[in-house]
DNA sequence: CCAAAAGTGTTGACAATACACCCATGA
DNA sequence: TCATGGGTGTATTGTCAACACTTTTGG
């Protein structure tokens, strides 16, 4: 154990314990490159909702390790970024989406990954993030950056993606499922406006279950703020029926009492 | 922007991408000191509920800057060693403990701060952990490592914390708080065996709010797995009254249905 | 008219609350 | 015996799940 981090005694990271480790290269104080260096990176698991199953947006590596391999979009942070802003960056760069729309979209920090060896060449340590987006065409359609090698990819057809990837992935998918029970988010999955069904949809997709229609509409109507009527707006769905009415994200972000997986758990 | 992570292309933080950008040290592949280093730091919110109060553990600093403020623990993740791993061997340093005990301490990932200026000296990004502890002695009173400067501070009492530890703080408080509500966490602030007394008074020190007795005892022994009882073990808790009966924590993790703090939110 | 989807009503099971009440112990 | 905290019982209230039913459209 080096020096540098079992005497620091100084709380909060601090750079003047830099120069007792690593590569060792004198006493100068705050020396930036006295250490290994680590490099920082983002993921970004960007989710979406398409004909009823659950997508997220790949890119196929065209680069060793793990050539022709899926992965994540993602990039490395750059000197004067924050990670969220590296994200929204890289998510603009690599969908090819306009950049207003990327800054309002909702991104969510997942958790940071820095196992020693997750890349087999240096030292990278990433910190993830899933984007809730509404359906959308493919990314090579839109152009630019690297939308051409980007595709939607039904999460239940990746298969060994490159890197820690599977892990984050499945991170994701734990964590928006569980967000939904407890916050408003799946409007976020939705276009601006969208009937009960589409968001019912969301829900049932993402959690793999089927929802009682008649019982999902109250919940909903019944939280303040999470949707708000489009008055006089109605839209047919699946070309027969019924047409519905049309709503809008609400204010709220919280979802109290929270709508919970039916049959999950190990319920009392 | 540099070409470094505009060009990128690759999934996966893809340190090929590091030739281009940062200082130009050239055209070789995977140089790891081609870009400014990150220092990347672990900082942990340690917290225990001692006397009915939620206290966390702080260090004073005795460096600028914020000499002489209050700092969470932490420190610089080391070569080989993943983000948890350093915040393990940080806690064990700081606080004294033996290894053994914080190798089975709950430990959680709580998110990564990375503001381009949250350090003034150098870029530092920052794996924030929250650590859930039972009531134990002050720090200095165990000895070794940084405990001597160690204390448990009230929450309440922090002011003005170095760097952005106020945020993460804070940060960690939310997360607790409603960690509570879905998970079996509480059992972590109790020592081994406890009485369901000192178990709700963890809920209703971190919530803040006073819970009816009964009908907590109830919720949580129809929890399966949430506490086991310890056959015939009793202790007196306030001096007085009724000897209470002793529990363990059990093996479940999630609370179904969720036990929810009262008057919270804008209730439908 | 039929199928399909939206929307409304009703009912029974069960969970949460708000208490009243009893038990065991120290002072 | 009184104060204090543990433990039990119970009635009211409300929420949720299940399902029957009506409405509005396209074929």
């Amino acid at each position: 154990m080096s020096a540098a981090a079992a005497g620091r005694g100084d709380g909060g990271g601090d750079p003047d314990a830099a120069r007792a480790g690593g590569t060792g290269t004198g006493p100068a104080p705050y020396d930036p490159y006295a250490f290994e260096p680590f490099a920082v990176t983002v993921d970004l698991a960007v989710l979406t909702v398409r004909g009823g199953v659950l997508h997220v947006l790949l890119i196929r590596r065209g680069q060793e390790p793990y050539a022709g391999a899926w992965a994540l979009p993602g990039g490395f942070v750059l000197p004067r970024e924050s990670a969220e802003t590296a994200a929204r960056r890289e998510l603009a760069e690599e969908t090819g989406l306009a950049p207003s729309l990327v800054d309002s979209l909702h991104l969510e920090q997942l958790r940071t990954y820095s196992e020693p060896d997750r890349d087999p060449r240096m030292r990278v340590v990433s910190v993830a993030f899933t984007a809730l987006v509404p359906d959308m065409p493919e990314p090579a359609a839109e152009g630019g950056g690297d939308a051409d090698r980007a595709r939607w990819v039904p999460v239940g057809e990746v298969t060994q993606p490159a890197f820690d990837h599977a892990r984050i992935l499945a991170d994701a998918r734990e964590r928006v499922g569980s967000k939904l029970e407890y916050t408003c988010l799946a409007t976020a999955f939705c276009p601006p406006e969208f009937t009960l069904g589409e968001l019912r949809a969301v829900y049932e997709t993402v959690w793999g279950t089927a929802l009682d229609r008649p019982n999902f509409r109250r919940k909903v109507l019944a939280t303040p703020g999470f949707v708000e009527a489009v008055p006089g707006a109605a839209r047919l769905t699946g070309g027969r029926g019924k047409p519905a009415a049309l709503y809008r994200a609400g204010p709220a972000t919280a979802l109290h009492p929270p709508l919970l997986r039916p049959t999950e758990g190990p319920a009392r």
